[in-house]
DNA sequence: TTTCGCACTCTCAACGAGAGAGTGCTGAAT
DNA sequence: ATTCAGCACTCTCTCGTTGAGAGTGCGAAA
């Protein structure tokens, strides 16, 4: 964190030896010694000349040893510095590319395609993949109409930003038929129609007194449905949406690998309250973002990474989609994956347009 | 399984001793042995004579011994015993089947009490709760509809059986008015309303050769979306719905503890498919139905029970609930806990309609 | 039929020894 | 001033041993 840390301070040597490290680590999970980066590395230095070497690479907090006889082990503050400065980042190979393209095949139903973004993700990187669809503040009423149910109770349905169907069933105080109806979704679709949600909602009132002084029975109708329809609106918790997969794949992680850690971690994905808000940090950063262990600022994701990117279409960003996985991870697979992934799940989306 | 094993060849005394066993295994979980069920059990007898009896009982498959110097679990076997003859269920405390009560408030959104209910279940028992709800054969369609959307494609929206909405969006060769669509769900509304979604499909061809000749454009539209649109019913997949809930609360059984075992259970959840194989052979019984261990004919269950109901409106079977967890559960606990959620679940969507 | 006594078996926790891995430090060589 | 070989030291892990504890099975006695 402080500037006095950072990697300028360390010498090209330290420098490569740390990133050999690292590498080496990832690779194999167990820590890692000097006399194995001795042979390993292409500089020929002795175990003993490496020991000093990451004797220093502790001391600026970038190592750390389990105990004392044991190698050593990057920290958070060690990884972060890894995938800022050192690692370099592999293509992806024509093959995978086009294994990603394949799954994101736009069809028709958005929702099965967060689903198959996810559950990709997590199959091509053997993690836990996740896509969030944050629920944009600004939808445009498409369409509204009205479906008379038994009962007194009416079915609305809303058509919001030329994409999204939203159901919801009302209870009215009296019986109403369905030319009623028809004309009351007429009347909102003509005043309404490509206006905001929460402009919708605003204004209903002040329509309703205008109506009230028409006195046209129609149109009262539709106030009333509206005003109904709107205040079940409100009353519905804002919440986003997220779609997981391979959540069982982080079982096989060794670093995870007792029964209360993986509890917590699966009550967290569960919830999802604790997802969202990490999502929602990276969702304003203009590219991958890395969250390594701690600093996601959530205790359960110790010993997890999370990589995300924002997607976008027609430049506005419309969701964060990731990968979750052990701070252990292959980032320089990882990081093109989730690239890619979150590129062409825009433009799949915007093709869909 | 064979008729000279059941229990009617066992003494009283047996039978007896073995239920506190059972009873005793299912409470603490460790095996039981003959000294701690000498002093449990009411019955003045000696470690040595209970020996013999667990001998005996060991020899009609309803124990086993992990080892030669543990005590004695209840089988498979075993525990179908026990539930079918031995079980005295508990009737619930009216704090209890209050709690129940009003988790399962009908409310409007169908599917949110599914999930409520699954997740009470999984709640109040602190094991893993599901609801399922088959994909109904016969669904009536009672409405439908069509949105304009932008780029040549179309929403569709079907109301079936005056509860459920499905969402479809078509691609049209050509670009098709409101007004003309208005005209075309209002046609296809009058033939079709309140028949059936297969008699639908099957009888659209029919209806179009009629159209041809009437040569009414309107119709001619109508005919065309409506193709569109059962066709791609038919390539989906008629999945039926289900509700998981508290699947981590089989982290905390001993039983499962290992990580792989866990892992495949997981994985059991997420593809749904080998449970609701399960709950559909639960759903022809008229009352609660318990698979016990291997008797589920699916590996991964070995060390589970799953207790479930199917629920009724109407006196007709709408779906299987249930709850998850290890053969040693607290039947009498959860049976009438399954049982009572089942009724009421039932009577909640009753009054829905 | 029940019970007592006894030998036996199996698990589990504790202990200690020894191997293996890796460190830190020192002092000599470059 | 670096580098490095040597060495003592520390820590973990595995393995075999041992003893306690729990529970069984069986034969003989009540």
């Amino acid at each position: 964190m402080s500037p006095e840390t950072n990697s300028s301070q360390l010498s090209e040597r330290s420098l490569y030896l740390f990133k050999a490290l690292v590498e080496h680590f990832i690779q194999d999970g167990a820590p890692v010694g000097s006399r194995t980066l001795s042979k390993d590395s292409s500089l020929n230095l002795s175990p003993a000349t490496i020991r000093n070497v990451m004797a220093d690479l502790e001391d600026f907090g970038l190592l750390d040893s389990p105990h004392t006889s044991a190698g050593r082990v990057p920290t958070a503050k060690g990884y972060r510095l890894f995938v800022d400065s050192l690692l370099r980042v592999n293509d992806l190979n024509s093959i995978e590319v086009e294994k990603i393209a394949k799954e994101l095949d736009p069809g028709n139903d958005f929702k099965a395609l967060m689903q198959r973004t996810s559950s990709m993700l997590s199959d091509i990187t053997q993690l836990a993949g996740v896509v969030m669809l944050p629920r944009t503040e600004q939808s445009k009423l498409q369409h509204i109409e009205f479906v008379v149910l038994s009962g007194n109770r009416v079915l609305v349905i809303l058509v919001v930003n030329d994409r999204e169907v939203q159901n919801r069933i009302i209870n009215t105080s009296r019986t109403y038929s369905a030319s009623e109806l028809q004309e009351a979704s007429n009347y909102l679709n003509d005043i309404f129609a490509g206006k905001d949600l929460t402009y919708v909602r605003a204004n209903i009132l002040d329509e309703l007194e205008k109506t009230k002084e028409q006195l046209s029975q129609s149109m009262q109708t539709a106030m009333e449905m509206a005003q109904l329809a709107f205040d079940y609106e409100k009353s519905k918790v804002n919440s986003d949406e997220l779609f997981f997969s391979g959540e069982t794949n982080l079982m096989d992680i060794a670093e995870l690998c007792e029964v209360d850690k993986l509890k917590k971690l699966f009550n967290t994905f569960n919830q999802k309250r604790d997802i969202l808000h990490l999502l929602e940090q990276a969702i304003s950063a203009d590219g991958i973002q890395i969250f390594i262990g701690e600093e996601s600022g959530h205790d359960v994701l110790d010993n997890c990474s999370v990589v995300t990117s924002p997607y976008e279409v027609d430049g506005k960003i419309l969701g964060v989609l990731g990968v979750i996985g052990p701070t252990r991870m292959h980032y320089e697979r990882v990081i093109p994956i989730v690239d890619i992934t979150a590129k062409m799940l825009g433009s799949a989306l915007n093709l869909n347009n």
